[in-house]
DNA sequence: TCGTTATTTCGCCAAACAACGAAATATTAG
DNA sequence: CTAATATTTCGTTGTTTGGCGAAATAACGA
């Protein structure tokens, strides 16, 4: 009952849910994401923070960066029906798509400049 | 995106994730899910709102009581994903173990008996 | 080593939420 | 109609949660 409080908590907020789905595309440093969301990084961290304590998301350090994805079929059944749950409901929602559509253009751009763009952003102030 | 979160909000309560669990035995009325948590009649009424607001359980009104029961293949998808996630992931938990025995004896119990004894307490103070 | 960059942790604040009791709303029984 | 019963609605209260910025941590590059 605990784990499954966790993960459905954990789906309880819709910009995780927004990960979830980003996600889909491969997996994405935090501040690729951060980048996506317009938030603070210490949001987002604590956002993807609570996805990975609740195992909806696996991620793999490289470099200076931390990289997010989804788990693979190797996860427990009770993380591979709420994911499933969740893609199968929102794979097409006019949210998902515009974050993908976003994604898009983060993801041609260098990695580099998406990071430092957001430190600009609070220099300037 | 909308109706999704409101279904996992919905589920982001363990004692509404209770509710799920019991209402697998068949329909129940409000004061016997009162009777099953010792909450105040007003707090169980909200969580059955919220509930039914999602869409995953259903009501029906006889005489004075309201019936909640879980609905039939006919709900949506999204719905029906949600409570197989539920059912398959908790089924056999050591929660809804300890209440289904507690609703053996609820429902072995006359109704109107059970429904007075809510009152009784109250009017005791 | 020292400065830069990416991420996380911490403390704060405002909004959301779960519990309650009191009052309002049916509905039945007398 | 009036009293009693079942449920819901409303307002209050304490707790949780989501956002932020500042500071701590980690990894890299000069």
């Amino acid at each position: 009952m605990r784990d499954f409080m966790t993960l459905a908590k954990a789906l309880a907020d819709p910009n995780r849910v927004r990960v979830l789905l980003a996600l889909r595309r491969g997996e994405l440093c935090v501040c690729q994401i951060t980048e996506l969301f317009g938030f603070a990084p210490s949001t987002v961290s604590k956002h993807l923070s609570i996805l990975h304590n609740a195992g909806l998301i696996l991620s793999r350090k490289s470099e200076r960066w931390v990289y997010y994805r989804l788990p693979d079929a190797t996860a427990p059944v009770a993380v591979r029906e709420a994911l499933a749950w969740v893609h199968q409901s929102l794979g097409q929602c006019a949210e998902a798509e515009a974050d993908v559509k976003k994604l898009d253009k983060i993801l041609k751009t260098e990695r580099s400049v998406i990071c430092r763009r957001q430190i600009s952003t609070k220099t300037l102030l």
